[in-house]
DNA sequence: CGGCTGGCGTCGT
DNA sequence: TACGACGCCAGCC
């Protein structure tokens, strides 16, 4: 059970139609300042279609960079029923899933 | 083993 | 509000 592991599998905790951060992810996987590690983490994600990395955004409600394209990962979002707007979440803390 | 990088976060200007 | 500088941690070279 490698650090990955486990963050794919808090990921994988996060209903469709809900997000978390980087940093919330994170500190879910015991690292409190690890945001950087998660990003390196998403990238190399051996389970592309399993793991929803699209539904991992910026603290600050931006959504951050995304393999395919960020206008993907955007659309993705938004036909998951979270609203978006100049790349920013709309009602981030309201979308945002609590671990 | 040492150093650099990256889908970030936060604070200061 | 926008931009730059540091700090953080797992991978890769």
């Amino acid at each position: 059970m490698t650090l990955s592991t486990r963050v794919y599998t808090k990921l994988l905790q996060v209903p469709e139609g809900k997000v978390t951060t980087y940093g919330d992810l994170a500190k879910a996987v015991g690292l409190e300042n690890g945001q950087r590690a998660i990003g390196t983490i998403m990238k190399k994600n051996p389970f592309p279609g399993i793991v929803p990395c699209h539904r991992v955004v910026k603290s600050d409600g931006k959504i951050g960079g995304f393999v395919y394209g960020e206008r993907v990962k955007l659309q993705m979002l938004v036909k998951e029923g979270i609203k978006i707007k100049d790349g920013k979440i709309i009602d981030f803390a309201k979308e945002k899933f609590y671990f």
